[in-house]
Parts: structure tokens; C-alpha cells; sequence
DNA sequence: ACACAATCATTGCATACGCAATTAATCAGC
DNA sequence: GCTGATTAATTGCGTATGCAATGATTGTGT
């Protein structure tokens, strides 16, 4: 096997792993999260990202980025958690095509019960990443990953 | 923000970032993979699994774990792959539970034509994410992945 | 000013998923 | 050798998803 043969095999297998590690995290978080706070793993994730927002608003474009989905996925996503009053719509009127969302009061407190319970699962699951060898690499470069700029 | 706060934002942040990199990876596998064999991330990843055993077979637990897929999903996934002529199911001797699968003519030939296709697309997208600075690090993390043991 | 392209969000539709219950086969204790 | 617990895979059911088409608004070129 040639060099440029191993770069396609680490390739793919740098690839499984991250893909092994993804699905690992996300089923205990969804596991957890539907438990304790009755919310799924998108739902923590846009209304994470919302309070990261810090009382700001996003548009729906910027949710379905934050939350990896397509756009229908998002309108139902948010409808979804309107109906449950966690957050609002609102339209903004510098361009009336975009719709903004912001968390309400429930939400935020659903938010703060959600994630210190969220973060306890992350160190749980990634500690025993960590021992695995295979995993190992990728979560410790998890550590050393920049703000956003 | 003390020390301990530090690494709660710094476990979200890396968590953030691992499933922002496997969403783009999957978005991007899904739309070409679909366009130009046919084939979902999750059913080129069972074909690569059971071409990976070398001829052997797979039982489903061992299918549904590589594609990290509950065993209901992965009972469908093997019925629509056997469907297509795919992969066949073969009942084994030895433990009349289990259920074995394995690759057809027919399986290794589009696996053969997908994987370069496959290669291609984690090249360019993971080209792509490593000249963005919040995903580099993970990247190239994803080189120094250990071979199974 | 007006037509036409582009953008944002939403809906119809088909599909894949997970959970819980079920069926079939093996294993353990006695 | 038989009864009950365990394990493997499958099905019923409800739900979240993506794609493609649609509606509503803004931008652009003439």
C-alpha cells in the first residue's frame, strides 16, 4: 500500500472516529436531556444558542446553522418550542422576509435548570472517550479548540 | 469566570465544534454519495463495514454499532440494502438468534465505485474545514487517529 | 416605475429514525 | 429435562427530518 493509499485509510478512519465519538456524545445528551429537562439535543442547542445571544434575537437562518438543520427542520423546531412557550417569534422591521426568535422567561429558566446537567453528561461522556484509545486523540483536540472569532 | 467555569465553556465549545465538523462532513457525503451512487452516509457505511470484514460476515449488532443505528433502524436499513440486492441476510448454525450479512457481487461492485467517490469528497471537505481556525484543530486531530486494535 | 431575479421562511410529501412491545432462540438453575 | 431469565432481531407507532415547491418580501437593472 502507497502513501497516498494510507492518506485515503487515515482519512476514513479519522472520519469513523469523529463520527463514532458524535453519535456517543449526542445519544447520552439525548438520553439525559430527554430524562431530566424533557428537552432533545437540537432543542438544548438552539436555546443555548439563543442565551448565547445574550437577550438578542437571531433570524432563522442563523438557528438552523447554530443547530446543524435545514430550514424547514428549524420552522418546525422553533414552532415546536413556541407552542411550548420557550421562545417567540418576532418579526423585525428592517426586513419583514426575516423572523426573529428570542428565548421568554421559561425558556431561559428551562435553559439554566438544562445546562449544568448538560455539561455534567459532556465531562462523564468525554472522560471515557478520553480512555479509549481510538477516541482518545480527537477529545483531547476538543480542548484546544479557538473562541469563534 | 474561575478555572472550573473555564472548563465547562471550553468541554460546550469543543462539543459544539465536533458537531459542527460532522455535520458538514455528513451534509456534504449525503448530497454527493446520494447524487452519484445512490447511497445514504448511513448504507455506504454498512457496505464499507461488511467489505472491511474481508469477506466475513456481520451480525446486526455489530452493523448497528458501526453505524452507530438502533436495532430497529438497522433491521430496515439490511431489509432495504437486501432489497436492492446489496448484501443478503444468512441464517448462522450456530446461534439461531443471530443473523448474519453479507456483501453480494452486486454490494462489493457499488461499494468499489463509491468508496473513491467517498475519499474524494472527505478530502476536499476536510481541506475545506482546516483552513477554517475553530475547526483546524480537530482536523488535524482526526490524522493522528490509531488504527483499531 | 416596473419587471425579474434573489432571499427568507413556510408547507406537502415521503422517508428514516428511536422507543417499547413482541417473537424466537439460547442459557442458567435446579 | 424443564421453567424462567436473557439475548437477538423484528414490528407497531409516533415523530423529526430533508427536498422540492410555494408565498412573501426585498433588491436590481433598465
Amino acid at each position: 500500500m502507497g502513501i497516498a493509499d494510507d492518506a485515503v485509510e487515515i482519512r476514513a478512519r479519522g472520519w469513523r472516529t469523529l463520527a463514532a465519538l458524535h453519535a456517543l456524545i449526542e445519544t447520552e445528551l439525548e438520553r439525559e436531556l430527554g430524562a431530566t429537562a424533557g428537552l432533545s439535543v437540537v432543542e438544548y442547542t438552539v436555546l443555548d444558542a439563543l442565551n448565547r445571544q445574550d437577550g438578542w434575537h437571531m433570524r432563522m437562518q442563523q438557528l438552523a446553522r447554530a443547530a446543524a438543520l435545514s430550514p424547514s427542520a428549524t420552522t418546525r423546531l422553533v414552532t415546536r418550542l413556541e407552542d411550548r412557550g420557550l421562545l417567540t417569534r418576532v418579526l423585525c422591521a428592517d426586513d419583514r422576509r426575516g423572523i426573529y426568535t428570542e428565548l421568554t422567561p421559561a425558556g431561559l429558566d428551562l435553559y439554566e435548570k438544562a445546562h449544568p446537567i448538560h455539561d455534567e453528561i459532556l465531562e462523564r461522556v468525554l472522560g471515557e472517550a478520553a480512555d479509549r484509545p481510538e477516541l482518545a486523540p480527537v477529545v483531547h483536540a476538543l480542548q484546544g479548540v479557538e473562541a469563534v472569532a
